[in-house]
DNA sequence: CATGAATGAGGTTTCATTCAT
DNA sequence: TATGAATGAAACCTCATTCAT
């Protein structure tokens, strides 16, 4: 009995997550407005009943799919920050092309996220700024950091993250629109450079090249998300 | 002739300026896909079979929006810029303060043109990516002269272009989510001193507030746009 | 004052003329369901107020279209028609080339009348077969005359006639439906032979091909209509 | 499963065919252009959206009674034509009174497919006249071998098989016009008489009266179809 | 007489969602 | 659970007609 519902919850979880995972995929393609919930069901080859079984309604499926991604994307900074072990400029570097390579990843859950929640209506718009906020406070309160510790010259701490997560982001959305690979390693070496800058932290850039090597190398190692 | 008067050209002008105005503001307050041609008129007391008669369909009104929005916009950056009578640092901060002005004046069409316009269809989120470009390809042509002439320090001009002009744009949308009024002084000069110090380019503060200032007076004194 | 509103008044029929004639062909081409009233207009280089002022809707300007085609066509059987000059067997053939000939000048006209009128709406389509039956009801009289002088040999005139009528409009049907030209001889030839011989009317066949050319020619030298 | 289940698919078989037999009679008296979607729906007591989930559109719907409707009046010529069997009079004056009877068994259908067909737009103006001309062609073939083997005397097939085709269908929508009934054996006759005689073919008048009768008796005793 | 801006009822079609099976 | 037939509100748009100028 107990196995029985056990595989039972299984099939449910998995046909959830096709549903979502094509979802996704469509939704990217074609944008939100101009994807039926029949167009998801029958590339999911699924029903529509399961759909409405599963999610209470399109904009709820959305809504979950924006909540997933977002903290899949916040996750990836955890994993490569250690302030106790790197220096600032190498913690920073890290941080930037980490979540670069993070965002190629996963093209399609960044359009999402980053494009498509702006037009479905005005309240996930907010979501989707929220949403970068939560990077731009964490950036806040390490610039807080670096800036207590001398190590950094940052008059305005609050109006620096803000600004800096907006390059960042603009970066990825430019990304997005063409259809070109992203230069990871290009990228995330203009975007350091000139957010070190910025703020005042001293570098040099041959060690930057190498922190975005490493971080890379590591990635790679690392599992799938 | 009827046809040819000079008041009924008059009146039609003003009627489909209504019905542009009004549309405007119905978008930027509900979203694009929100707004429906009965929304539209209903605020604009006038008919439907005059919002076709002006207009086509709804999406190239929209267009149209959008099109004009963007002309506006780009215009301000030519209002302030001086390359002969101005230093560097002073030309960089007046564009900035004024372009910022410039959006504060217009949120409303601010919003359509960097909000809403990637709601629309993917068509629109190119176009709105496009014309943010046009804005990096007039500063990496600027940044090139300044790297040229020794005054500043740009590694890559097109990544720094693009860099920034994300960091600006950013700094619009997130004030456009934000209920509250937009901090001219304080924004314009963060972005300022962060992209300057960015870029190599020398500074004074207390200059770069005068100088804010100074734009800022000449502008509240010349015509509305 | 006479003169004036003399020439008025020759202004307004031209401008009348203009827009039936225009009509006439707008509709031939489109169809009547396809065709506005602003296509007309444009076609016809006149105000939507002008088609107003002359005809009360488009369904009537239809109307009268129709009918003043039907009278039209109807005309020229009187004609060619002689049954004091010309044997049966002449006047039979001398009408339908005649009429033939007639729809060949006017293949507009015949579509209008033949066609377009059926799908205007079902009073039109009773229209149309009741303007068939014009001819309809002179060939009953007509064959009532030859039967009665025992020239010819029909059982059942009434059937007769609408037989009779029924297949030589739907050879101008054929004919409007196909993009060729009408093989007026070949096809007037073969129409009065066939409908001889049904209604047992002696004839030599040198003769018909005599009678058809010869009116044919009559038709020609005459005015246009 | 649902889906596949023997009693669903009866049921949406019959809604299909309850949508498509009442848009039949709507059509048939009001005309194509004056009949709305929602005036079908509402006749048919069903809801708009399951129209749209039977046909694409109104056209599509149009289109397919046009084929079906095309396709069974066809049919009734095979079951009647017995050219081994009868003599020449006799298989063609049992074609006309077997085919006579269809369209009167559906009046309706006949109208759709013989007017209303015209007024929808040309191009199913063309299929109308198509499909008149496969009958034509058919006759064509028919009277080719009459007249192969002598027992008529048809100097232009081509043309006289149009004409006939012509002439029966002209009986045909005039019937249709004329709120009477059709006097089957009377009309039928009619034109056998003046068919024969136009085909010079040789035959006996009570034989006629007799062919008529018999195929009549054959069809009510058949099944519906 | 002439003009064309203005009207709005009405048309077709889409699609998120429900619910009987 | 799973299915997909059924629903109908609501969207966009057309166009015959009116009437102020």
């Amino acid at each position: 009995m107990y196995k029985t519902s056990k595989e039972t919850q299984e099939r449910k979880d998995a046909k959830r997550q096709l549903i979502m995972n094509t979802a996704a995929r469509v939704f990217s393609q074609k944008g939100y407005h101009n994807t039926s919930v029949k167009d998801i069901v029958e590339e999911a080859s699924v029903s529509i009943g399961s759909f409405y079984f599963y999610f209470k309604s399109k904009e709820e499926l959305f809504e979950e799919l924006f909540v997933t991604i977002s903290a899949t994307f916040q996750e990836v900074e955890d994993r490569v920050l250690d302030t106790g072990r790197f220096s600032l400029a190498q913690n920073f570097t890290r941080v930037i092309a980490a979540t670069l390579w993070m965002y190629e990843q996963h093209r399609e859950l960044a359009k999402i996220m980053l494009v498509e929640a702006a037009g479905v209506n005005p309240a996930f718009q907010k979501m989707r700024m929220e949403s970068i906020k939560v990077s731009s406070g964490a950036m806040e309160r390490w610039f807080t950091r670096f800036a207590a510790s001398g190590s950094a010259n940052i008059p305005d701490v609050k109006a620096a993250a803000l600004i800096y997560v907006g390059s960042f982001y603009y970066l990825i959305q430019d990304w997005l629109e063409s259809e070109q690979e992203l230069k990871l390693t290009d990228s995330g070496y203009a975007l350091c450079i000139y957010s070190l800058q910025a703020l005042g932290i001293t570098f040099k850039e041959e060690d930057i090249r190498r922190y975005i090597a490493e971080v890379l190398e590591e990635l790679s190692q690392g599992d799938e998300i």
